[in-house]
DNA sequence: CTGTTAGCGCTTTCAA
DNA sequence: TTGAAAGCGCTAACAG
């Protein structure tokens, strides 16, 4: 912030008014002269006056900053939720600040507290992959910052929160895939202490066993989300000796991978072996092969939605009340 | 932010003393007892104070708060600069505001005005492709808000600025494909607003002059950015009685619709027509027939500049004088 | 309709 | 080594 911008002080002076005077014209209070408001305004309008909103915020207690911290930006996933979160907030006078954890849990907790100390008004969270605990959310809470999170949620924690039907959605893909004629399906699900991998889990062999397919151990792997992990895991299936026909990923990342693999040893995607995966990211509509099927999340809706219930909770601090919300997602197939 | 947190206030008379001693110990003053400083950082350990920013932003007329404009976070390319950003701001206590315009000139002056409103100390932005002006810019600058420009930078603007080597680039991807036979290019250019789109021109026709083929004129085209323009644009290029062979694209996104374009004409890539693109965006590494080469434009150095020079600038508002850096880019081949 | 006054939570002279 | 007091820029009773 500047140096010898003008304050307030220095319209009163200059119009011979009082800086409530001045205050309350730019607010357009009703109990203010038509006359001096316009004058007021004018003044303002040259002097190019902003008002300082650090002392709005000093005195409202409020910043009209709000933090959202997740994994990684870069994920097209993470972004259009931020999109989301930005168009509700943004029309009500909010601004954004984003803190990236890369699914380290120490900089989720570092960007918590820093945000904290930024004085946001509210949260949104999307947990870091390591995360197992929500004590970092409730220091947030304990100052009085509510906290909201979304698609990466700690269910079991006190805080609302806005997630997609994954069960649901992995129930429907491998529907979808013993449909098609497909029984060995294999899943190459996220870390286990993610909540979203769980409810894969579940989805996958609430399916398979509604449809009398035993569930194969060997065709279940946990990768950590890092490349060279979803690699090898890949790998141990091929090499089973009675490989997958089809496989579900945790998300689109991992496909992609995945399917690299698979093309690296010959196998044609879609005919030797076919995938469906989580996200549906716009990019799998350049490849030649994209995922026969992915599970479209909606991110930009769950940020709006987040965004929402936030919102009322920094409007109304006492009423508001924990909030689970699923949306739901929606199977999109390419059947070639 | 919250209604019964914790003030100095409270410290200071639970502990008898006065707040001036609270908020020496807390900053480790050197004139102050050990015994008192131990005490006062232990109740504050105690009672969960965390210092109310506002108040010190206030006095110290700072909010270490950073505000970034760009076109659209879901590009990778302005992700992995926002990551930059990050990495060089946030060590040093500053938290990063981020907005997108859009490509829309008013969206951008829009979030000019609001992050003056919210007290940030600085501003990074890189234009919308609608913006001919900088006067929006002024604006901050007039209220001592540093502003830097970055990747798409107008660079008649008084502000800093930090951008890669355009002409350079396209020049040496233009020489590249003329290397490996190819003399029928065409350019699948950008805004004619943005600067970027012109030295793309420049590299492009100086590099065909340079080896003795003609410039055509059919051959260069001017897109919005946006898909459908892409499309009809490729469709026009292909068209022509003598398509071109090789296309140089104005980044990955122009050059994934343009491909799609071809595919759905029968054309191989690579083969019967081949790209190259700025921004090597990682997801390029998926596909079956990725463009032939692509130039590097390191977004994540480049936010790292620009954040290092608008740091300097508002460690000393004086002294700073304007900077241009020029981030080399470099040329990544994939020859099949 | 307008001004006076107090105060938000903190830092920082100036005195003791 | 500590404290009293002023003040950052603005808002909001309360009083005219």
């Amino acid at each position: 912030m500047a140096s010898n911008v003008p304050t307030m002080k220095e319209i009163a002076k200059r119009l011979g008014v009082s800086v409530t005077t001045v205050s309350r014209a730019l607010q357009n209070h009703p109990r203010i002269g038509l006359r001096t408001r316009e004058q007021v305004h004018a003044l303002v309008q040259q002097m190019g006056y902003v008002p300082n909103s650090t002392a709005i915020y000093l005195k409202k207690k409020c910043t009209f900053n709000i933090g959202v911290v997740l994994p990684f930006l870069t994920e097209q996933f993470f972004s259009l939720a931020i999109s989301g979160i930005e168009d509700t907030t943004t029309p009500l006078g909010y601004s954004v600040l984003v803190v990236q954890s890369r699914n380290n849990f120490e900089r989720e907790r570092a960007a918590i507290t820093s945000l904290i100390k930024h004085g946001v008004d509210g949260i949104i969270v999307s947990v870091a992959s390591e995360t197992q605990t929500y004590l970092h959310l409730d220091e947030a809470q304990k100052h009085g910052v509510p906290v909201v999170l979304f698609d990466r949620v700690i269910k079991r924690a006190p805080n609302s929160c806005v997630y997609s039907d994954i069960m649901v959605g992995a129930y429907e893909a491998i529907e979808f895939l013993i449909a098609n004629g497909w029984s060995r399906i294999a899943l190459l699900n996220g870390p286990n202490t993610l909540q979203a991998t769980e409810e894969r889990l579940n989805g996958y062999v609430k399916a398979l066993q509604e449809h009398r397919i035993p569930v194969n151990i060997h065709y279940i792997k946990s990768v950590n989300l890092l490349r060279e992990d979803t690699i090898r895991k890949t790998n141990e299936l091929l090499n089973l000796p009675e490989p997958p026909q089809a496989i579900l990923a945790f998300h689109d990342y991992v496909a992609l991978d995945a399917m690299q693999v698979c093309k690296e040893r010959g196998l044609h995607i879609n005919k030797d072996i076919c995938f469906v995966s989580f996200s549906n990211l716009s990019f799998c509509a350049y490849l030649d092969h994209p995922p026969i099927a992915s599970i479209e999340q909606f991110p930009y809706e769950m940020g709006q939605k987040a965004a929402q219930i936030l919102m009322a909770a920094i409007a109304d601090p006492d009423t508001a009340t924990r909030q689970e919300v699923v949306i739901k997602s929606k199977l999109i197939q390419r059947l070639e």
